[in-house]
DNA sequence: CTCTTGACTGAGG
DNA sequence: GCCTCAGCCAAGA
């Protein structure tokens, strides 16, 4: 079988499902999991969709850690108060100890 | 088919 | 350390 960019999607929606809770990971993490490392723009792209599935989409980031996908929740800080509700610090859309609590897909996940 | 947009990233000033 | 520019890829009009 082919597998083709309808996957790409797919795949972003799996691998955000597999993130651990009370970690975050970056779209490019995810992109180059799928082996798209190009395709970080993509992989917030297909999150468009992620509202219609149980992808929590408010645990990826981007590399700075910013909530830049935040104005795409319903809330205007419903990202940030679903992060810190899973113990996660933001503060000004920013998360904090980024470091610590990052989840890297093609290290941590095999 | 061509152009535009986008939840990004890396490099340069 | 912050701001700006360019590259990349995919989907929609």
């Amino acid at each position: 079988m082919q597998q083709k960019t309808l996957n790409f999607f797919d795949k972003v929606y799996e691998v955000a499902k597999l993130i651990p809770f009370g970690k975050v990971t970056s779209y490019g993490a995810i992109a180059n999991y799928l082996g798209a490392s190009r395709s970080a723009r993509m992989v917030g792209y297909a999150m468009n969709g992620s509202h219609n599935k149980d992808v929590p989409a408010h645990r990826v980031v981007n590399r700075k850690g910013l909530l830049t996908g935040k104005h795409h929740f319903d809330g205007t800080n419903l990202m940030q108060q679903l992060l810190e509700s899973e113990g996660i610090e933001v503060i000004d859309n920013q998360i904090q100890n980024l470091e610590s609590i990052y989840w890297d897909p093609s290290k941590e996940l095999i």
